[in-house]
Formats: structure tokens, C-alpha cells, sequence
DNA sequence: ATGAATTAAAAAATTAACAATATTACGCTT
DNA sequence: AAGCGTAATATTGTTAATTTTTTAATTCAT
């Protein structure tokens, strides 16, 4: 079942939403700072349209603000909405990790040993963050999708991506890394065995546990 | 404290995404059907961009799926689908609830009363549904606004947008406000007790409970 | 006939020019 | 000098025309 990339025809759209999400979870576009269309569309050499267009979808991501006849700027988070962020993840992924659990199949387990095998290699070759981060959700999505939730699945990816930044800053600063590693394998064994009561309450502690690590990078950096 | 109507000077793109959303919902436009941008654009007497970017708003609304180069069609719903919807909104709201009722003071209970009372002589004056609709997310999320939650309120009235063809469509055809009605009052009573099992409980089975009806409408539908 | 290749038509994506709106800077009045 | 109104500028919103892509219809070879 070798899978055939498909030759995908971005939309000057769909690149200009790319460079731009990355340039905010990555932090090189700060909370706050204002979205020229024009500057971008030069910058990216696109016409101001696709601009346009991409801040719309970066809007709907939570990721900017889109004023009317005011313009764009990249949305600052506090430290109560990534709070409320984390919490929210929290209780429904927790609900996603309790449906999925009893329809998971060897092959799940097999898809999930493998993204972290990814990820641990990932780490130790000092690959870029964004990618790890995207082998992170990849791994708890390969969890999740034998629940068969997709809408609640979307919801959750879109919270995911709002996090990002901060998920980042967290595994560049401290060392969340390993940590977040452990517990990745122990989730996976708990999920073999079955047992949703522990994976679940593992999940909650894996989500919270990342929160409390950011508030304290973020009440350190205040001082 | 006479709240001034500002001038809200809508763009052309705001008032398609709101022509367009009132349609899909009230069922005018059903699922699956394409919609092309010439077509409403001359329609609406706009050019073709504010259309457009009307169109991946509504793609984020979850309204719209926008296919690049194929157009967009509006989304048919499954009854799995809606049935996911209603599951994590009786999730997410329940915890909202519940952290919202320690909060709520009497100015809230006021107001709720009053949407309350909006809700039920809009019932008597036969108005229509979509006013009906949008009350009964007001006094929802009125109770609500005390969790201090206002990424999660978000979610919920995204949710809500995606379910609300189908609620219009079992208030409609079926006995379903009088009985929405009388779960609001004893919802508010609840609330004023501080009583959060029991609220929390009621709101999970008000929400259960219109899918219920919703589900055996649709299978009617298909005999 | 069946199926691949080519062409024609339709629709979407993009651009560049134009109109409307908001922000800023400046001068005026008090 | 502070506050108000007006003009200049920057930025956004919109349109109409152009380019690109997809879909279908047609042709040609097997």
C-alpha cells in the first residue's frame, strides 16, 4: 500500500496561508503586529488577493484578526486563553481518547509505534521544531481517529494549532521533550492494555502538564 | 446605559456570507449543492471576490466546502455527522454550565429571563424560526458568558450554526419549542439553585434529547 | 465499439486598476 | 498650548479583465 503523493497544484492562496501560519507559530510574526496586504503580497510576490483571501482562513484559525476597512494583525494569546485553550483540549480529547480506545486495531498501534519512532528521531537529529510538532499531533490524531470523530477531530487540530506557539516555545526552552516522550509511551501501553480510566487521566496530565510548564516560562520571561 | 446602534458599515463580502449562511441554514440551498461564483455574484450584484472570500469563511463555518479549482458545494450532513454535533456541543456545554453557575449573578439571571420571555412571544407571534433559533443560542450562552470562556463560547456557537438547519427543521415539523421552552425554565431554576449535577444533567439530556427527535425525523424522512 | 489523446468550453484563480474608508498630519480657533 | 476640523496619505475594499485549470466533448487509433 505504497502511497502515491499526489501531484498537489497549490493555490497561491494555500501558499500564502502557509507561510504565513508558519510565521506566526514560529514567532517570527509577533501578537499584535499588524498584516500590510500589500507588504505581503511583495513580499511573497502574489497580487494582494490570495493575501486577502489567506487572512480570512488565517481568521477563521484563530490565528489573526481581520478588522473591516482596519486591516490584519496576528492575534496576541494571554496567558488565561492559552489556559482556557489547554483546558478545552483537555476535556474533549480525553472524550476522543475514551471512544477511540476500545475500536483501536493492531495496525493503529503499529501506525502509533511508528510516528513516535519518527519522533524520537526527530529529536535526536536536532530536526526543526515545526516538524516535531507535527509528528506530536500526528501521533495523538493516529490515536484519536479510531473514535470516528472527524468534526470533533477538526476542532481539535484547530486548538492545536493555536497552541503551537506556545507548545514550541515550551519544547525549545525547557526540556519538555523527553518528558512529553515518556509519556507518549506509556499512553501507547495503556491504550494496548485497554484501559480507558488510565489513559485518559495520563492524557489530562500529559495536556495540564504542558500548561503549567508554559505559565511558568511565561511568568519567568515577565520578570 | 442606552446601548447607541453603531453605523456598522458592512462590506459586500460580510453581507454574501450572511445572505449565503441564512440560506444553507433555512434549507433554501441543500447539502451538496454547488455554488457557483458567477452565479451569486450576479445574484447579490457583487463582482465575484467578495464571494469568494464569503465562501472560505463559510468553509471555516463548516458550512461550505470549498475544493480548489472545482468550486464550492454546500455540506450535506449525515445523520452520524449530526449526531457527533450534538455529542461534544452536550460535552463542551455541560462543562461550560458547570463552571459558568458559581459565576452567575443576579443581573444574569435577569437577563436570561428576558431572553426567556423574548423566546416565548416570538413562539406566540408565529415568528419566524431563524429569530426563534437565534434567541435560543442567546439564552444559552447567556447562562454560559459566566464560565469566562470565550474561546470555548466560540467553539460552541460554531457547533451551533453547523446544527442549526437541523434544529430549525425539528421545531418546524414537530411539537419541539413548547418542550424546549418548559427545559429552559427548569434549566434557569437549576441554575439560581446552584445546583450543578442536576443542571448539568438537564442541559446533557436537552441537547440528547433534540437529537433524538431530529434522528427519528430524518428516518421518517427516508420511509 | 473501447479507450487514449486532443481540443473546446466552463469555471475558478489571479492580476492590475479603481473606489471607498480610515489614519495621520497640519493649521486654525479659542 | 489644547482641542477641533480639514486636507493629505496610506490602506483597505471592489471591480473588470486576464490567465490558468479542470471538465466535457470530440477525434483518432486499436
Amino acid at each position: 500500500m505504497t502511497n502515491i503523493a499526489p501531484i498537489i497544484h497549490k493555490t497561491r492562496t494555500q501558499l500564502v496561508v502557509e507561510a504565513l501560519r508558519e510565521r506566526i507559530l514560529s514567532g517570527e510574526i509577533k501578537g499584535g503586529e499588524p498584516l500590510r496586504q500589500s507588504a505581503i503580497a511583495e513580499q511573497l510576490n502574489v497580487s494582494r488577493i490570495p493575501v486577502r483571501e489567506a487572512l480570512v482562513q488565517l481568521e477563521a484559525e484563530g490565528l489573526v484578526n481581520f478588522e473591516p476597512h482596519k486591516g490584519a494583525t496576528a492575534i496576541a494569546l494571554s496567558v488565561e486563553q492559552v489556559t482556557e485553550l489547554f483546558q478545552l483540549r483537555a476535556l474533549i480529547e480525553a472524550d476522543l481518547l475514551a471512544r477511540a480506545i476500545p475500536n483501536l486495531k493492531p495496525a493503529d498501534f503499529e501506525e502509533a509505534e511508528n510516528v513516535l519512532e519518527q519522533l524520537e528521531s526527530a529529536f535526536k537529529q536536532q530536526h526543526s521544531i515545526a516538524s516535531w510538532s507535527e509528528l506530536n499531533t500526528q501521533f495523538h490524531n493516529c490515536l484519536y481517529k479510531a473514535a470516528n470523530r472527524p468534526h470533533t477531530l477538526d476542532v481539535v487540530d484547530g486548538l492545536n494549532t493555536n497552541c503551537d506557539r506556545y507548545i514550541r516555545l515550551q519544547l525549545l526552552l525547557t526540556g519538555g521533550i523527553p518528558i512529553a516522550e515518556r509519556e507518549h509511551r506509556s499512553l501507547l501501553s495503556l491504550c494496548k492494555q485497554g484501559n480507558i480510566p488510565a489513559a485518559t487521566e495520563l492524557l489530562q496530565n500529559h495536556i495540564l502538564g504542558a500548561l503549567t510548564a508554559i505559565k511558568a516560562l511565561v511568568i519567568q520571561q515577565l520578570k
